[in-house]
DNA sequence: TAAATAATACGGCAATTGCCCTATTTTATA
DNA sequence: TATAAAATAGGGCAATTGCCGTATTATTTA
């Protein structure tokens, strides 16, 4: 029997993730939390427990601060984020912290599961999009060392693919010849970007969407 | 349709591949290779693709080699790398080299399906015992340091001043500005350093200025 | 000191870029 | 199912860029 503890400020959620674990049999949720110190005091009293179900923003004691504690005092129990956002900073403090895992809430059942039992078994739970702000977070270190929030900036998928091809420092019709596009859609892509950056040529769109880990 | 190439130098591993995707219809095999310089060939000729299952170790041009130099001249097709072994350095050289996913052979077809498939979404494929490897990297930043290759290109203090406006992506009449220049001066040197870093444009110069720690 | 290198500066020209406009089709979302 | 957002595509124009000349004046250095 896996015995799961859930902690998140909104009971609804709470309910809401409950249910989708209630689909397995060999899943128990021991108890739930509202907020960190409430968890704390909970693990106070037992701490038999293989695995947190975390949200990060919280009220009283945050996600990655009870992360934190839990990990330094009881280092046997798994701890998987479940949070709404993916935003860079979230994700890399919660790495830092020690979790375990990081899904999103809008996760099906079966997926949810499956995590908690990878995690289990010493894997680490993630979504695929979080797995690849990780590798990103990888690929430059210098984003964990001051990693910068990015405001509202929201491109589409295809501006942040002419985004990676001006990124190498392509010219528009080569970049039209490798997104199979025409070279005034890419043009049209890039004035959007363009605008959405509030830049004015290739080499402050790169620098700015580096900075913002957008690429 | 997704177009899908393997690379693998066991023939036998890329049959047994082709039959895992064989399930889904919307999966298409282009072409496969035994090795990095034969799909470097025929990319050459045709890189109408979505995504590449790569092997890591293979003869003539390993799946590291072959990620970073399809990553380079054709950004847009995904990359996972497809491989019997999951050790700390195939993985960290991967994700540098700019894979994408990294998924061990031993997978389901199923899982293989939705690796590609996020993958294709922008997200990253990873195995959760990879995962957990990621993580860990990201937790010790000790290993993470790019030692970089510095090759005998020699730019004059004035030339390396240019470049460093250049970085900022400022034009060549803002660039004389700040350094008191006259702009067909700026020019000539900007022509100068383009013929000794032998590039074509702002952004490549400081990409590979950056490369070679001059800036 | 002579020769080489660096720094300065200009003119011309083709290609690329940045920015304005419109417009259709596809996809997502409320 | 409307409506909005994203993706696609094209025309036009001024500014910038990349590349080719040439040429004078420091500054090194052999």
């Amino acid at each position: 029997m896996l015995k799961i503890a859930i902690v998140d400020d909104n009971s609804f959620l709470i309910h809401a993730v409950k249910e989708k674990l209630s689909f397995f049999d060999d899943v128990e949720v021991k108890h739930t939390s509202l907020n960190g110190s409430e968890l704390l005091t909970k693990l106070q009293e037992s701490h038999k427990l293989d695995l947190i179900l975390m949200d990060i923003e919280m009220p009283v004691l945050n996600g990655i601060e009870t992360t934190q504690i839990v990990k330094q005092k009881y280092p046997h129990i798994k701890i998987i984020m479940l949070t709404a956002f993916d935003n860079d900073e979230h994700i890399f403090n919660a790495i830092k912290a020690g979790a375990d895992g990081y899904l999103l809430k809008e996760i099906n059942p079966k997926d949810l599961y499956d995590g908690i039992c990878e995690t289990l078994n010493g894997g680490a739970a993630m979504n695929p999009s979080i797995a690849m702000k990780t590798l990103k977070l990888l690929r430059n270190p210098i984003d964990i060392q001051n990693p910068r929030d990015q405001e509202e900036i929201s491109l589409s998928t295809r501006e942040v693919e002419v985004l990676e091809q001006l990124s190498k420092g392509l010219s528009y019709t080569v970049i039209a010849d490798h997104l199979f596009l025409s070279p005034s859609t890419v043009r049209k892509h890039i004035e959007n970007i363009y605008k959405k950056l509030q830049v004015h040529s290739k080499m402050e769109a790169v620098q700015k969407a580096k900075n913002h880990n957008i690429i």
